[in-house]
DNA sequence: CTAGATTAGTTAGCATGCTAAGTAAATGGT
DNA sequence: ACCATTTACTTAGCATGCTAACTAATCTAG
């Protein structure tokens, strides 16, 4: 049973592997930084605004976080609810509004970064380097390959001939 | 950028990487399959009753589909809903509804099987069976750590002692 | 300088996973 | 035989992604 090659395991659930590892993996470090108050696409963020730097835009976030405006704009809400976050509207361009950490947010950053290697260790237990960069390959790949589908399927769909 | 070891591109994403990877070739698929009537949680049911065999319960389906039963009771009426299944409440346990095909869903079944080979073909371009067999491993292995995560938090959650 | 296009952000509402709590049938202990 | 538990399924409502359509600010032509 489980000694069948990747494609035939996949042929009845092809997403849905995916999806599931994803759900599972989310949950795992959910519950750590649950504590902390944070859910994941707000512990994400806050990684990522640390990575980008305060100050970024709320766009530039979305970006690096490969999501969408909307999807951002709640997450935001919620940490500006929480005291982690404040948002300031640009001088230069009143359109844009600048992401920065409170003195809580802060402390909040620094636990949540110690949670946050302690379950990575567990989650890649038992993977060496090698395999980890594989299955990253093996990602990209599949995410090119599914994004041409879309675009071909896109265009096609309407312009067909 | 590209080239860092997997556990450095992910330490912004750790899960991020999967969700998307899934939601794109979700929507692959999707693409594919829309013009018959179904989403991915429609057409993921519709193989896995093939595969089961028609008079499953929707409880083995659910097994079958590793999601929870009030997600398949969605999908489950929308299918009916379609055309494409009927449910049969089973005359030994009264309980349970075994799932059967119309003859308009056997239909769109073996539409269903054609289109989705094509996908997966395009899906998997340039992806070699012993990357596809990396993943499903690293994917497993995964999904067992995350698995073992939860279950260690949610114990020691609780009964701290 | 003003009209139209672009860009940043929001709001509203859909899709699909989930959990919690309910119903109805089957099962099991006394 | 009857009450408690378990099982199959449903309903209600949350979480987090999305798209479509909006506002407000900026930019670009003329």
């Amino acid at each position: 049973m489980s000694s069948l090659p990747f494609h035939e395991t996949l042929d009845l659930s092809l997403c849905g592997k995916l999806g599931r590892v994803h759900r599972i993996c989310r949950q795992a470090v959910t519950q750590a930084v649950e504590p902390l108050g944070f859910t994941q696409p707000r512990w994400t963020a806050m990684m990522h605004i640390h990575h980008l730097g305060e100050g970024c835009t709320q766009h530039q976030l979305a970006c690096s976080l490969d999501i969408e405006m909307p999807s951002l704009t709640r997450t935001m809400k919620q940490l500006e609810e929480n005291n982690v976050i404040e948002r300031r509207i640009d001088k230069q361009d009143k359109r844009c509004r600048k992401i920065y950490f409170t003195e809580h947010g802060q402390a909040q950053l620094a636990q949540l970064k110690m949670r946050i290697s302690e379950v990575k260790a567990l989650l890649y237990h038992g993977l060496s380097d090698d395999e980890l960069n594989a299955i990253a390959h093996a990602l990209v790949k599949l995410e090119n390959n599914a994004q041409q589908c879309c675009d071909n399927i896109s265009e096609n769909g309407s312009t067909s001939e």
